[in-house]
DNA sequence: CTACTCTGTCAGTTCTTAGC
DNA sequence: GCTAAGAACTGACAGAGTAG
């Protein structure tokens, strides 16, 4: 005989009640005093048993078929909860407002719903509403909410007066939405009827049955977020684990402002950029351009013999003036490096943008290398009042998606944004499009104008994330995700799937350690399954296809991925920095790193579930945890790995200065920065193939 | 017994360096 | 761009120990 009318439901989810098969009139209640015998921390099926046995035993003559069983939710046993949709028009129709009233709403709202709600097994109630079931294993919160979502902590100002305007009249409770969060007490099972029940006074029959008979979802990570920011809650995890939080937060934002750095960086870059201007208006500056002013007079009429020594002094003014300029410069460079990798927030901008500063000098480019389309911040700034909102979010989108940390984000919004844009004239709505991006990274086919090539790229970018490449090749399958991740975060930039730049160039802009050849040969393999094509090969000696000129990526959407990893592998955008360079940390390493920045602190057995299409990951990572555990970049707290804080240049610093100390002094400055060295052995095959061309 | 931690080895791949 | 040599990385394997 089985008490549960599902096979969805098990029966060590649940606490099993017996309540009467037929009420008779009567009100709502259940057979036994179900309370006096449940222990909550013994499992489900032995509270169950209990019950039963009980039930027996009050009630001699009856079988358990003689009862319905209907289920109590324990939160310490299980991680089973309820959604109860009450009053649902009503409900939808408040929803529908908060929808269309708050766009970070809107969009978790329609993934809660589409990834949850319209997945998981639900059932339909008498007075229909609909109870969904779900599984959270976070169990963040162990209570009953009853009207579980506050209105206004999701809208503000007019819009919230208005939305009383609204619903005032039709509901007595106009602050709440009646969604009931149950991740414990009683519900009425599915597939029960309550035969002949009072309700408010009418008599009748009250059927539960099933709406929806797939599995009961369980809440993944990505939509752990989105719970928590629908039903608001940050209580209910561990205290010991509430505190750690305050103390990274602290670490984070508390002892340093970010907003300072940030500030202080843009005004020391536009120096820079305006260097030749304020240089001019030096006093040493005004001397010596006198200087060299009255010696240009006196040129005029100066004999020849005469003139050589004054064009001897001359240049001697023009070089202390570029002297001068040059000091500067170096002075300014230095101190933005300075301020901005004091932390481990801020030199990730560092990182970032000598990364695009570096590749410009290996061809002495004009034009230097953007992150993100640069027309974009044309399009930002020229906005009218209207589209504003929709192009800005369309910017930091661009860069959320793109794995962009928000630090990064937060500067080029202050650096390149006007006064007028919404980012700036309300830093409400900057955080607001940050978590609206932040959801879009991780729900990526929500994006809005899915048919243009810009959202086409994001989504393939996504898409990367979770290829498993072994099944293109036997080769390694991570300098693969490195290589199609560098070639779609170019077209990004470029809006184009067309690639038209040099290899080394490319290379250099990488988010990890993959050098030109590697690239080279990854494209071949790319081309024989259909990611490329149309590659233009260079090949003037002998068909040796020595370089490609161009080629076309292929939008990722429509590829068929037979196997995919069970979770996303973001490469960090800062990846191609000096720390992968340090023996056995490598990209491995810097996913790692960039985990911790997602998650604040993980145990061990959590990265590894990261890795797990690794065959044997656990001793790989291990020993990749071991070596940032050596260089202290993460640091161990009751079992828990977090990031130590140590800005990484400083950790890369101390490991070369270790390596070489005073001995070998110019292998130490070419080790200190890895991708100046790069670039100077790049500039050596450069001039060698033309040598080469040359003579035919 | 299972899940996990820790150490070590090895072959094949990829990167760097030196040279032209 | 190309080669060769060597360093470093990668993921696979074996195996001992430990906690629950």
């Amino acid at each position: 005989m089985k008490l549960i009318h599902t096979t969805k439901i098990k029966s060590n989810d649940v606490i099993l009640i017996p309540i009467p098969k037929n009420f008779k009139g009567k009100e709502f209640y259940t057979s036994i005093k179900y309370a006096d015998y449940i222990i909550y921390e013994k499992p489900n099926i032995e509270n169950s048993k209990i019950i039963r046995k009980k039930t027996i035993e009050s009630f001699r003559k009856s079988k358990l078929e003689d009862f319905n069983w209907t289920f109590f939710l324990n939160p310490l046993a299980s991680d089973l909860v309820v959604l109860d949709f009450d009053d649902i028009e009503c409900t939808e129709r408040k929803i529908k407002f908060l929808r269309d009233n708050n766009p970070e709403f809107n969009l978790k709202w329609l993934v809660f719903q589409k990834e949850l709600l319209e997945k998981t097994f639900s059932v339909r109630t008498p007075s229909g509403g609909i109870h969904y079931y779900i599984k959270r294993p976070s169990k963040l919160i162990q209570e009953r909410k009853i009207g579980a979502i506050k209105v206004n902590l999701h809208l503000n100002g007019d819009l919230l007066k208005s939305y009383k305007e609204k619903f005032d009249t039709i509901d007595k409770k106009v602050d709440v939405i009646k969604i009931d969060y149950l991740p414990k007490g009683l519900v009425i099972a599915p597939g029960l009827s309550l035969k002949e029940i009072n309700k408010k006074g009418f008599i009748q029959d009250r059927d539960y049955r099933i709406l929806n008979n797939s599995n009961i979802q369980s809440v993944s990570e990505d939509l752990e977020n989105i719970l928590c920011y629908i039903f608001a809650q940050t209580e209910g995890k561990s205290k010991e684990e509430k505190k750690r939080r305050i103390i990274i937060k602290d670490r984070k934002e508390g002892s340093l402002d970010i907003d300072t750095i940030i500030s202080e960086t843009i005004k020391k870059e536009k120096e820079l950029e305006n260097i030749k201007g304020i240089i001019l208006n030096t006093e040493q500056m005004k001397e010596l351009r006198k200087k060299y002013d009255e010696v240009n007079k006196k040129l005029l009429n100066a004999s020849e013999k005469d003139s050589l020594i004054l064009q001897g002094y001359q240049n001697a003014y023009s070089y202390e003036m570029q002297e001068i300029e040059k000091n500067l410069k170096t002075k300014l460079e230095n101190e933005i490096k300075e301020l901005l990798c004091s932390n481990i927030e801020t030199e990730q901008i560092f990182n970032i943008n000598y990364k695009y500063d570096i590749a410009s000098t290996l061809f002495n480019r004009n034009s230097e290398f953007h992150s993100f389309p640069p027309n974009l911040i044309k399009k930002v700034n020229d906005a009218k009042e209207g589209q504003r909102s929709e192009i800005e979010m369309a910017f930091i989108t661009n860069l959320k998606v793109r794995n962009f940390p928000d630090t990064y984000i937060i500067y080029m919004v202050r650096k390149h944004f006007s006064k007028r844009t919404k980012c700036i004239s309300s830093p409400k709505f900057l955080e607001q499009a940050l978590r609206v991006g932040e959801t879009l990274k991780h729900f990526p086919q929500y994006l809005n104008n899915q048919d243009t090539t810009w959202v086409n790229i994001l989504m393939s970018i996504s898409i990367l994330r979770q290829i498993d490449f072994r099944v293109f090749s036997k080769r390694n399958s991570e300098k693969m995700r490195l290589a199609l991740d560098v070639f779609f975060n170019l077209a990004s930039i470029n809006n184009d799937l067309e690639i038209n730049m040099n290899l080394k160039e490319i290379s250099l802009l990488s988010n990890g350690r993959i050098n030109n050849k590697s690239l080279k040969e990854y494209l071949k393999i790319f081309e024989k399954h259909k990611i490329i094509e149309n590659i233009e090969w260079m090949d003037y000696n002998q068909n040796r296809m020595a370089y490609p000129i161009k080629f076309t990526l292929k939008s990722l959407t429509t590829l068929k991925i037979p196997k995919k990893l069970d979770l996303p592998r973001f490469i960090p955008q800062d990846g191609n920095q000096p720390l992968v360079y340090i023996p056995s940390i490598g990209e491995k390493g810097m996913q790692i790193i960039e985990l911790l920045r997602q998650h604040d602190f993980l145990s061990a057995s959590e990265i590894y579930a990261y890795f797990t299409d690794i065959k044997d990951h656990r001793r790989v990572i291990y020993k990749t945890i071991q070596t940032l555990l050596r260089y202290q970049v993460v640091i161990k707290k009751n079992e828990k790995l977090e990031l130590s804080g140590k800005p990484l240049n400083q950790i890369y610093e101390k490991f070369v200065n270790e390596k070489f100390g005073k001995k070998n002094i110019e292998k130490k400055e070419r080790a200190l920065n890895p991708l100046k060295r790069k670039i100077t052995n790049y500039k050596q095959e450069a001039y060698f193939i033309n040598k080469r061309r040359e003579k035919g």
